[in-house]
DNA sequence: AATACTCGCAACCGCCCCTTA
DNA sequence: TTAAGGGGCGGTTGCGAGTAT
């Protein structure tokens, strides 16, 4: 049994935005703030859905949102990132002033992973193909599991708990690649990781405020939720309020 | 000029966590 | 203590615009 609808499917209107409907929702958040999502529709005279008009404010029409091309900066540090974190784009987003996590997934999954295949690098692990492609031969050749036995452990990757220590110590020795630029030659020591990883986890904490959880104790908590039961699933985002 | 294909992105879906009664 | 509901998140889809054939 599933969770019951949010609200009344079939009073409510889907698909793109009007500027009627943007200028409602405006007028409204700017005068009542952004409280309960799902009373805004009814409050502001929309016949949407809470979430809908939620993810409209906060990907489209919230104050100081960014809507030019991602610089090179942002690109290096969005790679950077994910190597660390994987696909926690809200965490990412929050490194980048004005961008959201719709907008960094969507430029992830249309530009940016396209880049580090071009250039060699498989954008889920961002290690080198060519290791992969050995990985995965000699996976091949290990004897099956014995009736009974445990689950073979999932395929490493970099944002998995084991792999989350080992980043940092990978990121001191400057190995993991991070510049896309899809004209430069393809060389595995060309460009390495720029951000500083103590810089990001002070610019985490900032973030969140001073009642924030210590920014290593969340960190901590990635690894720990990284592999719950042992099974393949990583761990959600601690969520910081 | 017409059609097919690709790309970019806004929006939706469904799951999960947290809060609260 | 527990269940319901709200909010947040990542994954996926759909569609319009641009480009290639």
């Amino acid at each position: 049994m599933g969770r019951p609808p949010c609200c009344d499917k079939a009073n409510v209107k889907k698909g793109p935005w009007t500027a009627e409907e943007d200028a409602k929702l405006l007028a409204y958040t700017s005068t009542h703030g952004t409280g309960n999502w799902t009373s805004v529709p009814q409050r502001a005279g929309l016949k949407r859905c809470g979430k809908s008009c939620r993810l409209r404010y906060t990907n489209y029409l919230r104050p100081n949102l960014k809507h030019e091309n991602f610089t090179q900066e942002e690109e290096e540090l969005i790679v950077t990132l994910h190597a660390m974190l994987g696909s926690r784009w809200s965490l990412i987003a929050n490194q980048l002033p004005g961008r959201t996590d719709n907008d960094v997934k969507n430029y992830w999954n249309t530009k940016l992973s396209k880049k580090l295949r071009q250039r060699g690098i498989d954008p889920i692990t961002h290690r080198p193909i060519a290791d992969l492609m050995q990985s995965i031969g000699t996976l091949a050749i290990r004897p099956p599991p014995a009736a009974g036995a445990a689950p073979p452990p999932c395929l490493p990757v970099f944002h998995d708990a084991p792999y989350f220590a080992a980043l940092q110590h990978q990121h001191q020795q400057q190995q993991v690649v991070t510049h896309v630029d899809a004209d430069a030659p393809a060389s595995p020591d060309s460009q390495h990781l720029q951000l500083n990883w103590s810089d990001f986890l002070a610019d985490d904490a900032a973030g969140h405020g001073a009642d924030a959880p210590a920014p290593q104790a969340a960190l901590g908590q990635y690894q720990e939720g990284s592999a719950p039961g042992g099974n393949c699933r990583l761990g959600r985002r601690p969520r910081v309020r």
